[in-house]
RNA sequence: GCCCGAGUGGCGGAAUGGCAGACGCGACGGACUCAAAAUCCGUUGUCCGAAAGGGCAUGUGGGUUCGACUCCCACCUCGGGCACCA
């Protein structure tokens, strides 16, 4: 590749010169000097690390990085990029007086670290603590400002005992419908037994204390079911949705994914799809990230109708049933002229006539071969087969052919769907396929109302036509809205049907059949009864084996069925507990929590990380997550990471938020109120002819193409990292540059939330400026401050209140590339006077401060300030400073500039226009004209209309 | 198909509706050097011109405006997300 060399050896140049190598030896000083002296440990008003003296009236900021796996290979550009910026924001609060909260944790349970281990036979807890041992030096080698003490992994006995007490929260929890919110399970039992609320079927006093106990669980917003799951026998495990991609593989591994129905835990995160939603107005987010929430949680608002049908089944003879549909469009059942069940619908046993059902049984056959992600396929022919039944549509009274297909999902609304083909394009192709009824009810424009002649489905406003019976007519209704209305008080008057939200997001299945994950705080009784167990009881601890490895199986095997690793172990599994009731036996729950687990609260153990009576301390979280304002989020000041989160982590750690929230455990509405997505850094990758990935370091390039080994290879761009072969080491930078070249570099290349292409070569740009910065103070040969006695002149000064005026701009809005081209500007100016000014100095390096810390606490000491420069107030400009005596307009002529004037600042209007026409340029272009129009825009400019 | 976002020099990028191209890389010229690297100074959108100066330029086509990279409409391209979601 092109990258270019270190600075070679230098070994003429002055030994004081900012190179590379001295910029290690003098970051490496400060790191010291910042562990010795506790430089960035920050207060809290309570508890062990609490000092209210020092919390002060000072304004706090609690700024937070998405926080990394611990995984062997370190850390990869991506992280210093999140991590610069945040720690340039820390900083640059620090010394604009907020007391802030920075620091760093560890995601470390998991599945690489766990296969990592089955690789080596090493326990995963040895190499997780190697790998955070690693990346801690990295971090630190990063100059970033965390407070150390408040450092968490996810794998500690000490913190994962309070993921298992949060997960025991949900767990004897249930959401209150009317109140939209979580309670205790006692306040839901108490409402039982006061007879205020109904059990779903039978009376709470006449019930058994199984049927109770069955009842209560499904209530609880953590509960154990039987339901469609994805299973991965390739991994061994069941994953999330989240975790399963469109083409119906797991995320990690890229093994197929099968729907199977097991007993799992499962989190019932879709109580809070609308909370979840309309709190996203609350939030500081963009909105792309808030349209992919959105979008995940797919809320879908239309009417459920009921179909009346006979039903033939030959259990029992039925005379009529119900078939439930949803639809979002319940103006048109008028036009519902056939409905589809999705194959596996629990009805069509019973809706299959005998003459039927061979080619029933057939179709269901070939759509269970195929796996869910074929079915999605769009495009693909319609396929289905008629059961022989027919439905009665309410609205008209029609007899409508009930059919199966597979392009009605059992996975949303109720599996079936009421079939419109003339206003929706699936329904459409299918009824052409299989030459079923297309009756128009709208009448579109140009279209008339005979559908042999429609190319497609219409949908839109138009008036209705065919639709109206007895007592309803949406003969003069103009719009959808207003038919639906319409239509759905009818369903609702004559008990066929209301108006019914659905969505997308299904409950959160939460249970791992992995080794190296938080185990579950419940036990079994012997009629496998989960029963939580007391807080006193806490951790369960992960237990000690070499047997960590999961039971993998053929990942086309569908039917095998998972073991968990902690199955094995009989004695742990097994064992006499007193819950309250006498001794008894239980067994314990042998599945781990998924890895998003750790990472649903972790900025909240920051606050208060050793505390052991609480998961977090209420006067800490209300200080440092609290709302400010009545009705604001609260929640963390900045949280910066990568947009790969926008529907997994992002949105389990909002919903356990919200419990504790509802349980009254924090005060915050919302975990995170300001989200920042920073860019991938893209890189050039390199491909030979059969596609396979070269190292990208080891290519040669000339003249526009790149050889490897000698052998001819094709460029594209892609995410830098291992799998494209175009990983550059932050390590092998700082060894190259030091760590403020590195953080300057990358803070440089563009906007934050923007991708941006590595470019090895452009490194040394922001490298020459913190040299020139050095030597503008300080004597290369010597050593010692050579600043130029006499003070800067009226334009230096000028400039270094606009330079101070726009840095703060650019830092509060995390705009760093453009805070660093100001900086660039000013030292240039200094570069040009020969050096810098010995009033200049200590503004220039407080600047400079929060961008590259280590070269500006040399300077500051060099300065002859003994104490670190991380609490120094940063500038301030003086505004009188920012308005020059002279302002130099440009004149246009029809929006074209030919000519300036100079005009004494604040000259009144007449007096500049006055000026501009009498300048001998415009006098020239104008020649002799008579302007139309003069726009004098004051400070700005002067456009003449000719 | 739907939802976000972006198109500006050779490259990364900068511009509250007001002088397009800040800042950096690269390139070119020069200084230092026996030489090279490093460093320093200067030039650098493009076309015409010796110069002064002028023409053309922010994906394409329209529009609003005294004035548009910026706002509006349509389209094209690229990136990201979702997708037989009823």
């Amino acid at each position: 590749m092109d990258a270019t060399g270190p600075p070679s050896p230098v070994t003429d140049a002055p030994p004081f010169r900012y190179t590379g190598a001295l910029a290690q030896v003098i970051e490496a000083r400060w790191h010291d000097r910042w562990d010795a002296d506790g430089t960035f440990d920050t207060p809290n008003p309570a508890g062990p690390v609490g000092d209210a003296a020092a919390v002060g009236g000072r304004p706090k900021k609690f700024i937070l990085d998405m926080f990394p796996y611990p995984s062997g290979s370190g850390l990869h550009m991506g992280h210093p990029l999140g991590y610069t910026a945040t720690d340039i924001y820390a900083r640059y609060q620090r010394m604009t007086g907020h007391n802030v909260l920075y620091t760093m944790g560890f995601d470390a349970f998991g599945l690489p670290a766990e296969q990592f281990a089955v690789q080596t036979g090493q326990h995963p807890a040895i190499t997780t603590n190697q790998n955070i041992a690693n990346i801690r030096t990295q971090l630190r080698r990063l100059g970033l400002s965390h407070d150390l003490r408040r450092s968490i992994s996810t794998t500690d006995p000490g913190y994962y005992r309070w993921t298992q007490w949060i997960f025991l929260q949900i767990f004897n929890s249930w959401f209150d419908p009317e109140l939209k919110e979580a309670r205790r399970i006692d306040e839901l039992i108490a409402e039982f037994e006061a007879g205020a609320r109904r059990p779903t079927s039978g009376h709470w006093a006449a019930m058994s204390t199984a049927d109770r106990r069955r009842e209560l669980d499904g209530w609880r917003l953590a509960y154990v079911s039987d339901a469609p799951v994805n299973w991965c026998p390739g991994l061994g495990t069941v994953v999330a949705n989240e975790e399963v991609t469109a083409d119906g593989r797991s995320d990690r591994g890229n093994f197929p994914v099968f729907k199977r129905n097991m007993r799992q835990w499962m989190m019932r995160i879709t109580t809070y799809a609308d909370r979840l939603i309309d709190d996203l107005e609350l939030l500081d987010w963009s909105d792309a990230i808030k349209a992919m929430q959105r979008n995940w949680i797919g809320r879908s608002e239309g009417a459920t109708v009921h179909f009346d049908v006979s039903l033939v089944g030959d259990a029992s003879p039925q005379p009529a049933g119900r078939i439930t549909v949803f639809t979002t469009r319940p103006d048109t059942l008028f036009g519902a002229t056939f409905m589809v069940l999705a194959p596996e619908h629990p009805l069509v046993d019973q809706l299959t006539t005998a003459d039927r059902a061979d080619a029933v049984a057939a179709y269901r056959r070939t759509t269970e071969a195929k796996k869910d992600f074929d079915r999605q396929d769009e495009g693909r022919e319609k396929t289905g087969v008629f059961t022989g039944s027919y439905a009665t549509n309410p609205l008209n009274g029609a007899n409508i052919p009930v059919w199966i297909a597979d392009y009605v999902l059992m996975g949303y609304g109720t599996g079936a769907i009421m079939a419109v083909p003339c206003g929706d394009q699936r329904d459409f192709e299918f009824a052409r396929k299989f030459g079923l009824d297309i009756v128009a009810i709208q009448q579109p424009p140009d279209r008339t109302l005979d559908t042999a002649t429609w190319a497609d489905a219409f949908v839109g406003d138009a008036p209705y036509a065919n639709s109206a019976n007895d007592s309803l007519d949406l003969g003069g209704v103009a719009t959808v809205a207003e038919g639906t209305h319409l239509t759905n008080e009818w369903l609702m008057a004559h008990d066929h049907g209301e108006a019914t939200i659905t969505y997308k997001l299904r409950d959160w299945l939460f249970s791992r059949q992995r080794y190296w994950g938080e185990p579950f705080p419940i036990v079994y009784d012997g009629d496998d009864n989960p029963h939580s167990l007391p807080d006193s009881m806490l951790p369960v601890m992960l237990p000690e084996t070499d047997q960590f490895a999961p039971r993998t199986f053929d990942p086309d095997d569908a039917m095998s069925n998972p073991e968990s690793p902690l199955d094995r172990l009989g004695e742990w599994v097994h064992v006499e507990l007193d819950l309250g009731d006498g001794a008894q036996l239980y067994h314990r729950d042998t599945n781990v929590m998924p890895q998003w687990a750790g990472s649903c609260w972790y900025e909240l153990r920051y606050l208060d990380p050793t505390n052991e009576n609480d998961f977090v301390d209420p006067a800490n979280e209300q200080y440092w997550m609290g709302p400010r304002t009545p009705g604001a989020s609260g929640g963390v000041d900045l949280y910066v990471g990568g947009v790969e989160h926008a529907v997994l982590h992002l949105l389990y750690a909002r919903f356990w938020h919200k419990v504790l929230f509802d349980l009254g455990h924090v005060s915050s509405k919302e975990p995170f109120h300001r989200l920042f997505n920073q860019g991938y850094i893209l890189a050039a990758a390199f491909h030979d002819e059969r596609g396979m990935y070269v190292e990208a370091s080891e290519v040669q390039g000339r003249d526009g193409a790149y050889t490897h080994e000698g052998v001819s290879v094709s460029r594209e761009y892609g995410k830098m990292g291992k799998s494209l072969k175009n990983a550059v080491d932050p390590d092998e930078m700082c060894n190259l540059y030091g760590a403020d070249t590195l953080r300057l570099y990358l803070m440089s290349m563009g906007p934050l939330d923007a991708s941006r292409p590595w470019e090895s070569k452009d490194v040394v740009g922001v490298h020459r400026f913190l040299q020139r910065v050095w030597r503008n103070i300080v004597d290369e040969d010597t050593g010692e401050p050579r600043l130029l006695a006499e003070p800067a002149g009226a334009e230096t000064v000028r400039l270094l209140h606009h330079t101070i005026a726009g840095v703060r701009a650019e830092l509060d809005n995390l705009r760093f590339n453009t805070a660093i081209a100001k900086l660039i500007e000013f030292n240039n100016h200094l570069t040009k006077l020969g050096g810098c000014p010995a009033d200049m100095a200590d503004p220039l390096v407080k600047m400079v401060a929060p961008l590259a810390p280590h070269a500006a606490e040399e300077l500051w000491a060099k300065l002859g300030h003994s104490e670190t420069i991380t609490y120094e107030p940063f500038p301030v400009a003086d505004p009188a400073m920012l308005v020059a005596d002279e302002v130099e307009y440009p004149v246009q002529i029809n929006g074209k500039v030919r000519s300036h004037i100079l005009v004494a600042a604040g000259a009144p209007h007449d007096a500049v226009q006055a000026l501009a026409l009498a300048d001998h340029k415009v006098q020239a272009a104008l020649a002799g004209s008579t302007p139309k129009k003069v726009i004098v825009i004051p400070g700005r400019m002067v456009n003449i209309v000719a």
